[in-house]
DNA sequence: ATAAACCTTAGAGTTAACACTAAGGTCAAG
DNA sequence: CTTGACCTTAGTGTTAACTCTAAGGTTTAT
C-alpha cells in the first residue's frame, strides 16, 4: 500500500503521515525500487492507535510515549500508563476550570448589557473593562 | 514614565508593551529627546483594559476591536459589544464541551486500568487504544 | 569617568501539528 | 508517448502572544 492509499484508508493527509514518521510516531516503512513508501497492516494499526489517542485528547508527544510503552509492554507497568492518563486528565481539568471562569465572566458581562442598537456610550461591558470594580471578584 | 516603570506598574514585560503598540492595542506614546517612550495615565488605563479583557478570555485581536469601539463609542452600539461577548462565550463553550469529552474518556480509561506496577501486557488502556471497540461510543 | 541599569531597533526563536510549495521522478491509461 | 495522478525531498508558512538576541545609545550613581 502506498502513502496515498493508506492516508485515504485512515482519513489523514499524506503530509500528516510523513510528519508522524518524522516525529517517530509511525514506523518508517520499507521502500520499493523507486523509493516509494510501502505500508502494511502494522502501520494502519499504528495510525488507528494515534487516532484514538488523539480523540481522547493526548498530544502527539504524549502519544509517542504511549506508543513506545505499547511497543515494549514488558518493560513498562500499568502504573506508568495510568499515571500518564491521570496526569493528562488533570491538565484537561485545569484548562476546563479556566475556560469556565471565562464563561462565567462573559455571561455576567453579557447579562448586564442592554444589547440595543443605541450608541455604546453607556455600555456596561465597556465600563466593566475600563473600571477596576467592573467585574465581581 | 518610561517603559520599564510602566511595565512594572501593570506587571507586564516591556516586550509585551512594545508588542501591544505594534499590534495597535496600545497608543504610540510621545518620545523624549533620546527617543525613549514617555507614557502617561492614558496608557496605563489602556493596559488595564487589555488586562481585564484578557482575564475574561478575549484574544488580543478581539481586544483590539473592543478598544476601537471603546475609543469611538458614539459610532458603535451596545449590540455590537454584546454580540462580541456572546460570540466569544459560544467559542469558549464549544471548547469546554470538547475538553469535557476528553475528560470523560480519560476517566473511563483510567478507571479500567489496575495501575499496578506489574508489566503492562494486559493494560486495558493500551488495549482500548489498540482495539476498535476499546472505548464506548 | 565608568559601571550598572535602562532604553532603542530589527529580526529570529518558541509551541503544535501540520499545510503548502517547488522541483522533480514514476506509473497507468489511452 | 504523453497526460494526469501519484510519489519524493527540502524547505517555508500558519497561528498566538510573546520572548530572546544582537548591537548599540542613554541615564544615574559613585
Ligand atoms: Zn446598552
Ligand atoms: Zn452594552
Ligand atoms: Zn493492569
Ligand atoms: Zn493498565
Amino acid at each position: 500500500m502506498r502513502i496515498g492509499e493508506l492516508a485515504k484508508q485512515v482519513d489523514m493527509s499524506t503530509d500528516a503521515l510523513r510528519y508522524y514518521e518524522q516525529q517517530g510516531l509511525l514506523s518508517a516503512p520499507l521502500r520499493n525500487a523507486s523509493g516509494y513508501r510501502q505500508y502494511g497492516r502494522k502501520h494502519m494499526a499504528q495510525l488507528r492507535f494515534i487516532r484514538r489517542a488523539k480523540d481522547v485528547g493526548f498530544s502527539l508527544e504524549e502519544i509517542a510515549e504511549l506508543l513506545k510503552i505499547n511497543f515494549e509492554k514488558e518493560q513498562h507497568s500499568c502504573q506508568e500508563v495510568k499515571d500518564l492518563t491521570l496526569k493528562k486528565r488533570e491538565l484537561v481539568a485545569e484548562r476546563i476550570a479556566e475556560l469556565q471562569r471565562f464563561h462565567a465572566s462573559l455571561s455576567q458581562l453579557a447579562e448586564q448589557c442592554c444589547g440595543s442598537s443605541a450608541p455604546a456610550q453607556h455600555c456596561s461591558i465597556l465600563t466593566a473593562l475600563e473600571d477596576i470594580d467592573g467585574l465581581t471578584q
